[in-house]
DNA sequence: CGTCTATTTGAATGTACTCAAAAGCGGTGG
DNA sequence: CCACCGCTTTTGAGTACATTCAAATAGACG
């Protein structure tokens, strides 16, 4: 249950065995079942979630009703509404499940204990959150100087995994584009071969 | 020449006069002509830079030669590129004056020896990188949903001194359309009353 | 097998871009 | 102080890329 979790952490930071079980007592496990959400926009986001198998997704929905994926977060990565967590504010955000997926669950109050407990994790904390704001960097600088040609082949090659794991669709709004121009954008690409 | 970073620091953490005078010693303080550069592409990022006045910004080159920003900083607001400086990376970004400047840099070693000197600092850091974090969230959040007229009008009410201060071709580039669409946007908006 | 959802395709439309040129503005030097 | 130069902003005309609306096809799931 906490396998992946501890090869997650301790990519990134020391921990002694002993250390990391201390961690595991502050996480909760849930599962989700496909589209079944962990957060609806209007809440506030109680939870960091680690996310040991399945496909989660954070989206807003605009004033016209359409979706706009902001993040995906497959086996091995956390999701959460940062802005929420951390301020309490009312989330504009929603979680669900794109399928049945499994995730533990760390409550802002259980992350305090946990940093308590387990100082090491601050600096774990902190190095998720540097790598996070720079892949947000750079999905900004794509979004302002590329096609949706070459948003769609950047996505392709950073995200392999999610490829074959998530609706074309899904891809589509992530990346800011209609399903239809995608499914164009394809068709072109294996014209070209 | 600290006045400007005390209180931004001080904002955001307590500290003691005793702790800030410890901080400024390993500040450098530097002017910037207009159009001079802090950072050229190719280069590794080596500060921090806080910015007393003037204004910078920061933006990468397309493969059309064209320009495109992703921050701009002035009084009282931080500007590096996060990559670079934390990995130690080239840069693919450049950082230039767009006015006459003065910034008061912190080298990656500096930072270290003032979180040795002063640990409350690292919170503070923490803090601001996740301030930029959710700034950036909110940002892709725009230009995967908002059009051209909406991120203009967002733009003006999130940075109002911005728009006084930097040139209309330059908001065009932040917020990705070229300067001649923002012209036409602003003449529609302006006709609206 | 039937229903629901996802993908593909077509035709018409629209938003923003490109190229080109004029007008406006600010600073510098004669 | 005025003339000139460089840069920014505006305007026009034509174009391109992606969207919208609509419908057909393909796939997934119970």
């Amino acid at each position: 249950m906490f396998d992946l979790l501890c090869i997650h952490i301790t990519k990134r930071i020391q921990l002694t065995p002993e250390e990391f079980d201390r961690c595991t007592q502050f996480f909760e496990r849930r599962r989700i079942k496909k589209r079944q959400f962990l957060l609806h926009n209007g809440e506030v986001c109680r939870y960091l979630a680690f996310v040991n198998h399945g496909c989660l997704r954070r989206y807003t929905i605009d004033h016209k009703g359409d979706e706009h994926i902001l993040q995906f977060a497959i086996e091995d990565w956390w999701i959460t509404d940062l802005n929420s967590f951390l301020s309490g504010a009312p989330s504009t955000h929603n979680i669900d499940a794109l399928q049945n997926s499994e995730v533990l669950l760390l409550e802002k109050s259980a992350r305090e204990n946990l940093f308590e407990a387990v100082p090491a994790l601050e600096r774990f904390f902190r190095l998720l959150l540097e790598s996070n704001y720079i892949a947000a960097q750079k999905r900004i600088s794509q979004a302002l100087s590329a096609s949706a040609e070459e948003r769609y082949l950047t996505f392709v090659e950073t995200y392999p995994r999610l490829v074959k794991q998530v609706p074309q669709n899904q891809i589509a709004s992530y990346i800011g584009i209609t399903p239809q121009s995608l499914s164009r954008i394809r068709k072109e690409l294996s014209a070209k071969r």
